[in-house]
Parts: C-alpha cells; sequence; structure tokens
DNA sequence: GATTTATTAGAACGACTGTTCTATTATTTT
DNA sequence: AAAATAATAGAACAGTCGTTCTAATAAATC
C-alpha cells in the first residue's frame, strides 16, 4: 500500500503495525539525537515504547535495519522541514541562503536537542559496513543538491563563474557541521551567529563584484 | 630492555606498570582513532595486548579513566607533533599557517589512521559526565591556543583589527574537522586541499588590505 | 461470525560488558 | 640473600546485548 509517512499523516490509514512502527522511529530518532546512535539498544528502545523486546524486535529484521531505518526516517524529516521548503525560494542566492539557515535550524523546528545525522556522522565514520554505505549515500545526496544550488547561482551571475562548488558545498558543511557541534559541545549560544557570519564570508568571496559592491553600500 | 617505542618516555627509565600502561594507551589511542572510543573495551583492549582483563583493567581504575587517560594521551601526542613544531614559526600569519598545516597533517606524522580527538567529539558531544568534560577541556584550551595565535596576527598589523578572533577559531576548527571527516568518510583524497583553499579564503578575508595587496602580486 | 493473517509477549540462548575477588607470580627495596 | 611491594592471571559476578524460539492475542479477510 501506501507507505505513507509517520507524524501528520494519517491521511491514509495506516495499519497497526506500521503505526507502532512509525511510533518506534519517531523515540528512535529522538533517541539517536540526543544519545547518538550507539545507545539505541533493542532493549532501552523497547523499554521507551511499552514494547517487549521481541515486539520490537519483529519489526526490524535485525538492529543494523533498525539503525538504517532511524537515519532513513531523520533524513526524511530533515527533506520535510528544511530542504523542500527551501525550494520555494528562488534560484539563486536566496534559494542557497534559505538552505543554509534552514539547515542550521531544522533540528528545533523538527523539536530534537541535536541533529540525528550529525550524530551518525561522528559515530559511523569509520566504521564497518552497512549503516556507513547509508550514511555515506545519504550525505552524497545533500552534498549534490547543495551544489546544484551553488551552480543556479552561478549561472543566475550572482556568483563568478570562478566558484568552485564542490569546494563551496564543503566549506558550507564544515560551517553547519561546526555549529552543531558548538551547540552541543559547549553549548554555545552564539553558534549560529558564529555560522551565519561564516556563511556570509563563505558567499561574499563567491559573490560577483558587481553586485558585491551594490552590497556593500 | 627499554619499551621500544612508547614514544619519547625513554628519558627515564619507567618501571614495568608504567611501561605497560604506556603500551596499553599505545594500543587504545590507535584503536580509539581507527574505531571509536565504543570499541575501546577492556576484553578487546586486553586481547590486543596479550594482557588479562583484570592484569589490563588493574592500570586503571575503571573503563572510563581508561577513556580519558587515552584522550590524555592523544592530545599529548598533539602537542608533541604538531602544536609545539608551530611554535617555532614566527608569531603572526606564519606561525597561524603553521597550526593549520601541522592540524591537518598530524594523524598521519603520528601513523594515526583518524584522529582520536575527532572521534571523541563525535561520541561524546552530548553524552552524560565525565569524559565529555574532559573533552570539552581539551578543547576549549586548543580552541584558546588558536585564538592566541590569531591575536598575535593581528597584533603584527597582518590582520585588521576588525579581525574577530574567536570567529576565525571556529571556522579553523570546522575546515579541519570538515576535512578529517571527508577523509574518512568518503576517503576524498581532494580533502587536504579543500581544507587549505577553504583556511586561505578565511585567512584573506581578514588579512590587511595593504598586505592582501602585496600578497596578490 | 469463522478463519486466516499480522502483531505482540515471554522465556531462553550464548556472547560480551565492566568489575571484584583471591592467588600467583615478578620486580623492587632492604 | 630475604622481605616487601607491585604487577598480573584466573575465576566468578550480575547485567546487558542481539537474536531466536513458541504461544497467545489482536486485527483483517472471507
Amino acid at each position: 500500500m501506501q507507505p505513507k509517512s509517520a507524524d501528520k499523516a494519517a491521511q491514509t490509514k495506516l495499519s497497526k503495525g506500521e503505526a507502532t512502527r512509525a511510533g518506534i522511529l519517531d523515540v528512535a530518532v529522538r533517541m539517536a539525537a540526543t544519545d547518538g546512535f550507539a545507545a539505541l539498544t533493542i532493549g532501552v528502545l523497547a523499554e521507551r515504547t511499552g514494547l517487549s523486546k521481541s515486539g520490537l524486535f519483529a519489526h526490524f529484521g535485525s538492529k543494523e535495519d533498525l539503525q538504517i531505518a532511524t537515519l532513513d526516517e531523520a533524513t526524511r524529516r530533515y527533506n520535510e522541514v528544511a530542504f523542500m521548503p527551501a525550494l520555494r525560494a528562488a534560484r539563486g542566492l536566496k534559494r542557497l541562503e534559505a538552505l543554509a539557515e534552514n539547515w542550521l535550524l531544522w533540528t528545533e523546528r523538527s523539536e530534537l536537542k541535536a541533529c540525528p545525522m550529525m550524530a551518525a556522522l561522528a559515530e559511523f565514520d569509520d566504521k564497518p559496513v552497512p549503516m556507513r554505505d547509508a550514511l555515506a549515500q545519504h550525505m552524497q545526496r545533500m552534498n549534490g543538491e547543495i551544489i546544484r544550488a551553488v551552480e543556479m547561482t552561478v549561472e543566475s551571475g550572482e556568483f563568478t563563474r570562478e566558484t568552485d562548488p564542490a569546494q563551496f558545498a564543503f566549506e558550507m558543511f564544515g560551517i553547519v557541521a561546526t555549529c552543531y557541534r558548538s551547540r552541543s559541545l559547549f553549548q554555545d549560544p552564539l553558534a549560529n551567529d558564529r555560522a551565519r557570519v561564516a556563511f556570509r564570508r563563505l558567499v561574499n568571496s563567491s559573490l560577483d563584484e558587481a553586485l558585491a559592491y551594490r552590497r556593500r553600500s
């Protein structure tokens, strides 16, 4: 049937199994954000959802599938509350700025204490196999979307032709990631502003000079 | 009979206990870099060092002390092969550039597969208590050192007075961290170069204009 | 309303976790 | 050399991990 979304997706009646699965993933995403994917253990998760271990386990073939499903759900939410809304901004710099801002703020908009994807990045950087590939794939896709947004900003004439989109994406990712780390590790209330300053510097260095002149005034 | 490559600590004869402890920490640092601090389990560590679990355990009061000792050892090595050598460069921009470059390269110079501090950052961002504080302290110190290096670069006249050292450190950290992540997750061979480009952009935006003009030519 | 199917609970498993004992070796000090 | 101390091994502990069974219950289908 329609594999519809968990939250508001009461649009289609979801069977009991799908409903509890969605409930589990909701708890799992929150836990992954707060305590990391390593803390995503079957026992604790069963306890917090009020299910038995085996009852919960039956919804996922293995713990790894559970982790991957949690990561998928997290990226689904990111797309829903951050990426897709940014597409409503006009192509070019506006959209790029919207992508950055939404990226910075999507966790609080989703009522998450931290970013589960950043947590996943931290934990599966190096690790062995299956989850890491899923993660790398998600990240490649996100990176590709940023690159395309930068390319559009070049095509619109706002960025110079010398702009290197992949380099831009690299730096943009670094800014956002550092912001999240700084928030969680140091509880730095300035982190968001620092990230915005950094992003503006990054943008300015790619700006077409005529446009930059106009901005300066 | 000296415990061979327990680093430089062969200066003073170290007792048998100290020697094996150093050997354990050597394995532990390597493991933390490769597999993360979560993989730093007593059983596995005992196996890889050829000790019994209890024999190894006796060297540290608890697993947490072991983890903290491993983190301390990692930062000690960082200081030894990255930070202190950079201090030989002249104060100002030269030193700042040396700090960045050494930071990027210190793991391969230490024959580590990845950066244990970055791994720690990833895993203990949010986590509960004692290890996280030790980590935050180390990071605050490193950050402070970078800030001072930036301040010196302002005082030397190479950076403008408008330069915000804390902001600079924030961005510099982001660049290095992203480089390490990009290396381990994507095995991106361009990561180092991307980091250098980003760092140069960061430097350029703080450069005194007269100096920047001279550089451009 | 009866039957098939999907969903959950409960108990048990082997493996591993960190930790605490006691006992036995090495090493250092006298 | 003997005596005192430090370093290690071995066994056992309670706990948790992921996973696999077998049953019982709920829901969906006929």
